[in-house]
DNA sequence: AGTGATTTGAGTCGTTCGACCTATCGATCT
DNA sequence: AGATCGATAGGTCGAACGACTCAAATCACT
């Protein structure tokens, strides 16, 4: 029988025509959410086999949708869609219990492979998914900041300045500006304006 | 007859759909490119009735070959696809000669419905048009900068300190902090990096 | 004619930033 | 066991930044 799956992506335009490519495919999209609300409502609700979900939702972080879709229906496999090459949020996404994660420009079949494959059971650690990670890590370079330098990085990008940096984690103002300084040399960047705008296009960060 | 539209847009997966959605309302789908430079050409071998293009492209920006097109291409109308509502771009969109203007989350049957004002020769000032321009650019208020400060800030977002924006706008170094210091009023921000951040949000820069 | 916004320019003052250097501690890798 | 890396923290120093106030010229709209 054709695998269920619930569509979560914000833009109306995209949902639909994922689902006729999905449709297409044999796949059998039981329902369409904008936001993350939705998400987790229609799960309890269409007990779907598969959810496919975009990272960017206007209410909640799809990683943290992902998250609590892990917690409370651990059986449930969620393929995180993306239209970056996301190095930060791949991780993020993995640990946050994906079974699988998509860039935007792969076929149609590709994506319908790895729905099958999730369905079936498969982890990250499958042959196809592993190819798909690689093909998504492999644009945008390498130049990957530490957990440490994404976080102060992703404050900065929020609009903290170096001291409440330093606040909200618990570390002195002078550790936070040496973190930067080797923010800054990882993403060739002078100062913290040019970093985040760095973060931003390689996808470390993101806009809030 | 059906509508002929070339569709423009790098992921290939959304392109995929956007085709299937098109085409279940009677529009056809001539053909697709995933970069500018495929645009340019499919659009001389194609000859379509509309050109449906999204505003990021991996080689060069949607609006700098929408002016291309529209030097090559006068009567053949471009619409313009983008994620958010980003007035920036609207303006620029159309001063390229963009026929339309649409974001990503209208439903399928919108744009169907602007594909085909435009494809009968309407102008962005049609009623339709124009709401869906407003739908754009109602999300994210006004706090409009001037035309100048718009220039200072794109350049800082572009990576120039403020000197290096003080010489490319044959000012002082002095006027130019003066020109930041009320582009941080009017966005209520407090240094460069948050007005940087701020003016993505509301769309009054592009990252590039 | 006058009001207001924009653009240009300037001064001062205290704060912050970024570059460069050193150092300790723990984890991981070889 | 030794090496490497990340996170933590400290220091110095000059340059840049942002807040505040002021002023003149231009242009548009009334």
């Amino acid at each position: 029988m054709a695998t269920r799956v619930l569509l979560v992506d914000d833009h109306a335009l995209v949902r639909d025509g994922l689902r006729r490519s999905l449709e297409a495919h044999k796949i059998h999209v039981v329902g369409e959410a904008g936001d993350g609300a939705a998400a987790l409502r229609l799960v309890a609700e269409l007990d779907p086999d598969v959810v496919l979900m975009d990272v960017s939702l206007p209410d909640m972080d799809g990683v943290a949708v992902t998250k609590q879709l892990a917690g409370a229906h651990p059986e449930l496999p969620v393929v995180m869609l993306t239209m970056y090459g996301d190095q930060a949020t791949i991780g993020e996404a993995i640990a946050a219990g994906a079974a699988a994660y998509v860039v935007k420009d792969c076929t149609t079949a590709e994506i319908v492979a790895v729905i099958d494959e999730v369905a079936a059971g498969e982890t990250a650690l499958s042959p196809a998914l592993a190819q798909t990670m690689l093909r998504a890590a492999r644009r945008g370079g390498e130049a990957i900041l530490s957990a440490r330098e994404r976080e102060v990085l992703q404050l900065i990008a929020e609009g903290s300045s170096t001291t409440e940096v330093a606040a909200r984690l618990y570390i002195t103002p002078k550790t936070t500006k040496n973190h930067l300084a080797s923010i800054y040399q990882k993403l060739e960047a002078t100062d913290r304006t040019q970093a985040v705008l760095q973060g931003l296009r390689k996808g470390i960060i993101r806009l809030r």
